[in-house]
DNA sequence: ATTATCTATAGATCTATAGATAATGC
DNA sequence: ATTATCTATAGATCTATAGATAATGC
C-alpha cells in the first residue's frame, strides 16, 4: 500500500496565504452580520475584507455559502468556549449552569459574536453546532439521570434556550445591565424550573466559574 | 372654526382599491418572510402580489418599508388575538397563562404568521407592538401585585419572552408535537418559574381557553 | 512552473421613473 | 377631471469570469 504523505507539520507559506485570504472574507461576514447587514454586496465584502473582487470566488460560491461558514464558525467557537470552560464536569445542573452563565457573559466579552447569534434568531437552536447540541445532551442527560424533572427533554432544552436568547437580546440592548447578575439569575431560576430544589438552584448559580 | 369633514363612513371605491393593491403587496411579502426569502427582488414581490410593478412605489419607497409594514401587521394581528382572548381577565397569571397558551396554538392554526415571528428572531421582544408590550405589562403588573416573585421585570419577560419563541420554534419544525399540550405544559412551568405555586400553576394551565 | 490574488469587464439583474392606460368621481 | 395602476425603459448595480499580475515551490 502507498501511503499517502503525512499532514505537513506546518502548512506551507501558500496555504497560510489563503487561509488568511478565507479569514479575511469570514471576518468581513462576520462584521457584516453583526451590523444586520446580510443583504451587503460581495463588493462590499470584498473591500470590507480588503481583498481583490476576484478572490472571493477562490473561496465561496456565494455570498450564502460564505454567510453560513461565518454562522457555522461562529457557533464552533462557542462551542469551544463551553468545552473548555465545563471540562471535568459531570453534574448536569452544574453543566447547565455553567454554560448558560458563561454564554450570557459573552455579550460584554464578545459582543460581536453574540450579535451573529442573534441575527440567526431561534432557528440557532435547530442547528447541529455550538450552542445546540450541547445544552441538549446535558438536559437529556439530567432528564434521564432524574436530576431534572422535565417530561419532555427536546421542550425543555428549546424553551430554555430560548430564555437564554432572550437574555442575550435584553443585554445587548441594555448595557447599563449587570451581565454575571442577570445570567445567574437566569440559571437559578431555570435550574428550578427544571426541578432543582430552590436552595442548591441558588447555590449552584452563584459557584466560582472558570476563566474563559 | 370650519370643520373638516367628517371621515366617510364607507371608504370609496378608489380607496378600496388603493387598499386592495398595498394589501396584496403586503400579503405577498408575508408570504415570502415566512419563507425566509427577504432577499427578493421587487420585481418578483410584484409578480407574487399580481400587481403591476410601478405600483409597488404608490405604496412603499423600498423593500424595507414594505417588510417592516408585513411585519408590523404580523404583530398587530396577533396583538388583537391576545387583546380578544383575554378580554376581561385581570389576574396576571391568568393572563400570561392564556396568552402563552394561545400562542403556542398559533403555530398550528396561523404557521404563517408563526413564520414571520420566527424570522424576526428575539428582536420582536424590542418591538413596541403585538407579543412584546403586553406580556411585558401583564409580567410588571403580576410582579407589582406580589402575583409573581420574579426579581428583575425585563429580565423576566425577556426570557419568558424567549422562551415562548423556542416553543414555537420547536413546534414549527416538528409538526408531530401536540401544540396544546406543550403549549399547557410550557405555561406551567414558567408560572412556576414566576413565583406561582406548584398546584396553582397546573390548574390555570388547563383551565379552558376562549376561541380565537 | 504552479498557484493565488488582483483588475477589468461583459452580461445579467434590479431599481426608480416617465408616460400610457384604465378606473373612479362628479 | 382626477387618481391609481400598468408597461416600458434608462441608468445603476451586481455577479461571475477571463486574463494579467504577484507570490510561492522546487
Amino acid at each position: 500500500m502507498t501511503e499517502t504523505p503525512a499532514a505537513p507539520s506546518r502548512p506551507s507559506r501558500s496555504e497560510q496565504r489563503k487561509a488568511r485570504t478565507r479569514g479575511a472574507l469570514v471576518s468581513a461576514a462576520l462584521h457584516l452580520l453583526a451590523e444586520g447587514r446580510s443583504n451587503v454586496s460581495i463588493q462590499e465584502i470584498t473591500e470590507v475584507a480588503d481583498v481583490g473582487f476576484g478572490s472571493f470566488y477562490n473561496h465561496f460560491q456565494s455570498k450564502d455559502e460564505l454567510f453560513a461558514a461565518a454562522v457555522t464558525q461562529t457557533l464552533e467557537a462557542h462551542d469551544a468556549v463551553l468545552e473548555s470552560v465545563t471540562a471535568g464536569v459531570t453534574d448536569p445542573a452544574r453543566l447547565f449552569a455553567i454554560g448558560l452563565r458563561t454564554t450570557g457573559r459573552l455579550q460584554r466579552t464578545a459582543p460581536e459574536m453574540v450579535r451573529v447569534i442573534l441575527g440567526q434568531g431561534t432557528s440557532v437552536l435547530l442547528h447541529n453546532r455550538g450552542i445546540a447540541p450541547r445544552a441538549r445532551s446535558d438536559i437529556s442527560a439530567g432528564i434521564e439521570d432524574g436530576r431534572f424533572a422535565a417530561a419532555d427533554p427536546e421542550l425543555a432544552f428549546m424553551t430554555v434556550g430560548g430564555a437564554l436568547l432572550g437574555l442575550m437580546q435584553m443585554l445587548d440592548a441594555r448595557p447599563a445591565v449587570d451581565a454575571g447578575d442577570a445570567s445567574d439569575a437566569l440559571a437559578e431560576s431555570l435550574l428550578r424550573m427544571l426541578g432543582v430544589p430552590a436552595e442548591e438552584a441558588a447555590a449552584i448559580a452563584r459557584e466560582a466559574l472558570p476563566e474563559v
